[in-house]
DNA sequence: TACAATTATGAGCGATCGCTTGTATTTTGT
DNA sequence: ACAAAATACAAGCGATCGCTCATAATTGTA
């Protein structure tokens, strides 16, 4: 009926825990794609132009396939936080506090730890709400002024202002 | 066997949608309740101590029932984002975006509507991942940190600095 | 073409879902 | 104390779920 028939799939997926978890790990490798090699040259850049790629590479992350990624984003905790996100998620995490520390003395917060949590909830909440809920905000005469927005925000949250 | 039987529930509700939606209406209620005055009262502070009111009242809004609230937030979007909780997002979005309006001259942001989403935004998503995935971060020795840090966000991003 | 191996198919299985309904129990009114 | 009204209860209904398996169609080999 639907391109394959239910005995099909069952023969290329032992369950359905399994086929959603086989889509959910095209989606989050399109995703790694997308973003490491960005997460990578960010890396090397200062502070501004570190925090304006790394605003640029989550747009991009969300827009790789937003209908999906949605309702991924809905049905993952379901599935109970599936390890190829989780791995994703530390990775970034793990960069953006290696980046905190090499630029430690340009840095004015308190706890490391701490920022890297705030810049990766932060930076993946907006995007994240402004692919999906407004996109408007997205927009081609408006994206700019997003991406300038969140960056200053980014820059000055780490006293680089 | 768990309090009620099914059949007295039934005689109550007329559907466990509109089960669901009488606990996430008591549960909205419940956080207008602890939310709703400290936020009027944040309106007549200046920009500072409102962004740490904003802050605390969110930590506080969240905490209110932390466990429902996570299952509520995965499960909400099924239900078809609820009305009520429509509301409160949008009393919470207008009372920001005055608060903008009413100290547009001590800000410094272009588009006061961005700045409103930006801030509501990011203050949801950090106490919602802090109170539900970080708990560490909001224990009694970190928690001033927690609020010090994002009401600083807060402020240096509307330029207030 | 004839046969074997592989792959596709969907009717239908048991389990579970939301929900109804007949009965048992409790509360209320007299 | 008794009947009537209101409430609590869970067996079980149909519908849907994830999934299996006997069969059909396709592909590969000679």
């Amino acid at each position: 009926m639907a391109g394959v028939s239910i005995g099909s799939l069952y023969q290329y997926f032992p369950s359905k825990e399994a086929l959603v978890a086989a889509v959910i790990d095209r989606h989050t490798q399109e995703i790694s794609e997308v973003t490491r090699k960005a997460l990578v040259k960010a890396a090397a850049l200062p502070i501004e132009a570190a925090a304006r790629e790394f605003v640029s590479v989550a747009i991009d992350g969300h827009r790789v396939n937003p209908k999906l990624h949605g309702v991924l984003a809905e049905q993952i905790p379901h599935v109970g936080r599936l390890q190829n996100i989780e791995a994703l998620e530390q990775e970034g995490y793990a960069l953006v506090r290696a980046y905190l520390e090499a630029h430690r003395d340009e840095i004015d917060v308190a706890d490391l730890d701490l920022a890297a949590f705030v810049l990766v909830t932060v930076v993946e909440a907006l995007t994240h709400a402004a692919v999906l809920r407004r996109p408007d905000i997205l927009s081609d005469e408006k994206a700019d002024r997003f991406v300038d927005d969140v960056t200053r925000l980014l820059v000055r949250y780490l006293g680089a202002s």
